[in-house]
DNA sequence: CCGCAGATCATCT
DNA sequence: GATGATCTGCGGA
């Protein structure tokens, strides 16, 4: 289990949002390790993409952590969700990257269990979906991608990475458009592509 | 298989 | 009081 180091996160926010895909995100409970390889990501690009939270500056509580040192854990809640990001870049430049869907590796018994019993496919493929098996909270938000008990760690090869845009953004201007979203090419934990309401001309 | 409505609550206005 | 970077169940094809 080799923890992948501060220095990573350094990398340029789409760069690094594409070099998670295939890492392993583990996460020691009182339960057993839970883990599992990242298979998708998503990119929000500071202050000037009219999706990212982060989106027109520094104006609420929320999204503090996405200001400070790359590597920081910014969870929020999305209904009755808790979604997780990395943050990306330096301090006041508030990028961050979304994990949109794992693979199931270690704890598959536990993952069933916090998934209300089922079927396998169902466990991780959407990032509301995969917070809860691998029982990750609010209590996460700003901790570090490089300590214990949540953290990332040297996962598998990818057979090939595809693009697209992001999912769930429809209200956001131009930047529905964007490609920011990257996934394990043929992936079947990938969560499912939407087309976008109004397609890019 | 597909699309849609409702859930349900922390966060922000 | 309004709003979601979502999920699930339900009804129809």
């Amino acid at each position: 289990m080799r923890i992948v180091p501060k220095e990573f996160y350094e990398l340029p926010t789409l760069e690094l949002a594409r070099a998670l895909i295939g890492k392993l995100l583990v996460h020691d409970t009182p339960e057993g390790r839970l883990s599992g390889y990242i298979v998708e990501t998503e990119a929000y690009m500071g202050p000037l993409d009219q999706a990212a939270h982060s989106f027109g500056g520094r104006k609420t509580k929320r999204t503090e952590v996405m200001f400070r040192e790359p590597g920081h854990i910014y969870t929020y809640q999305m209904h009755t969700h808790t979604l997780i990001n990395v943050v990306a870049e330096d301090v006041d430049e508030p990028h961050a990257i979304l994990i949109r869907a794992v693979e199931p590796v270690e704890g598959q018994t536990v993952m069933q269990a916090n998934r209300n019993q089922l079927p396998k496919k169902q466990w991780t493929n959407g990032p509301g979906k995969l917070t809860k098996a691998l029982g990750i909270t609010m209590a996460h938000y700003g901790e570090l991608w490089y300590e214990p008990p949540l953290y990332i760690a040297e996962g598998k090869e990818v057979s090939g990475i595809s693009t697209g845009p992001r999912i769930g953004i429809d209200n956001s201007g131009e930047a529905v458009h964007y490609p920011y979203r990257f996934w394990e090419t043929d992936n079947p934990f990938v969560s499912k592509y939407r087309a976008p309401k109004t397609p890019p001309k």
